[in-house]
DNA sequence: AACTATTTATAAGA
DNA sequence: TTCTTATAAATAGTT
């Protein structure tokens, strides 16, 4: 543009196309200030030279992610920008649901039941009671299978000490405890 | 630059400030892409208008994402990986939080109390049962607290009918519903 | 959107 | 890189 016009193609030159990377590169970021401050306007500019070097210029009043973002928001075509706010509705979604979830359990514990209407109130009572049924019925199942479990080990124990007996009286020859492998239980079911 | 020097100043005239922008955003465009094919460089220019409007200009060798990406890369500063992360992080969380208030809910509904402990069914229980008793209590205090009402308004509907049998013995004059500004209820209460 | 008088950017040289 | 300067290009104000 000065001294001679140019053919707007790769300057083959390196130093020169550097040299004039540089220049160019000073008025590109020159004008772009100037339409920031004219125009009221914000400009991001990336740029990477032939050798791989990257420089920015961003309007004062902005920062680059700043403008990425509402670029991205603007172009709702994108692959990232849809990620990124996929991920903050499904946060969104994770609260609610967790909001939810506290209040029933608040409910339940009969900590925040004011805001029931009656009958509400009394399907949750009627729920509640169910469950107190179900959850006392497996207590007692579990409690009386652990009793039949103890009821075992006791016969048992009684049979390792009656073969125990007879052993001694059999003249402690070929005691029968081999036979046994819960021998290491008798202290502990006794125990219990 | 023209016709007239002018100052590097936000235009106030809007007309004038947005010829000015469209004029020096193509300006900016032409400029960047000399300087792609001169260089070899790449260049991507995102720009926000006043009003809003987001437009961009991108070297035809490349994305407006590729270059974002090489950004973030060469300013390990990574401004929002960071960002990215967190959100991941906050997600699992979250996530975490959710199971195991579910998990909570199924226990109290007697759904899974499988995998309690003998001792911990026993305490939600009792943790359920005293539940029971808060809410059943609650209920109570609105049923009775809405009989109260019933019977207030029962009362009330009582007095207007001996005003009116009143006013009809007196020769039905001057009768007083006049004085009864909830007249409108009585059939209502009855109703109820 | 076109025109054009001027300002600005810059290619080449130092 | 910076300066210089002749000249190309951009553009402010106008139509």
């Amino acid at each position: 543009m000065a001294r001679g016009k140019i053919q707007i193609k790769r300057i083959e030159n390196t130093t020169n196309r550097q040299v004039t990377y540089s220049k160019r590169r000073n008025g590109l970021f020159k004008k772009a200030n100037e339409l920031t401050v004219l125009c009221d306007a914000k400009v991001s500019i990336i740029m990477i030279s032939s050798t791989g070097k990257v420089q920015e210029y961003v309007s004062p009043s902005t920062t680059t992610k700043q403008l990425i973002d509402e670029y991205q928001k603007a172009k709702e075509t994108d692959i990232w920008s849809s990620h990124y706010e996929r991920m903050q509705r499904e946060l969104m979604k994770l609260k609610e649901v967790n909001r939810s979830l506290r209040t029933e359990i608040r409910q339940r514990i009969g900590e925040s039941a004011n805001d029931l209407s009656l009958e509400k109130m009394h399907i949750l009572e009627q729920d509640m009671e169910n469950a107190v049924k179900v959850i006392r019925e497996r207590k007692y199942r579990v409690i009386s299978g652990q009793t039949e479990t103890f009821k075992k080990k006791l016969r048992s124990a009684k049979d390792i000490h009656r073969n125990l007996l007879h052993g001694i009286d059999a003249g402690n020859e070929d005691p029968q405890y081999g036979l046994v492998d819960n021998g290491g239980d008798y202290g502990a079911v006794i125990g219990r």
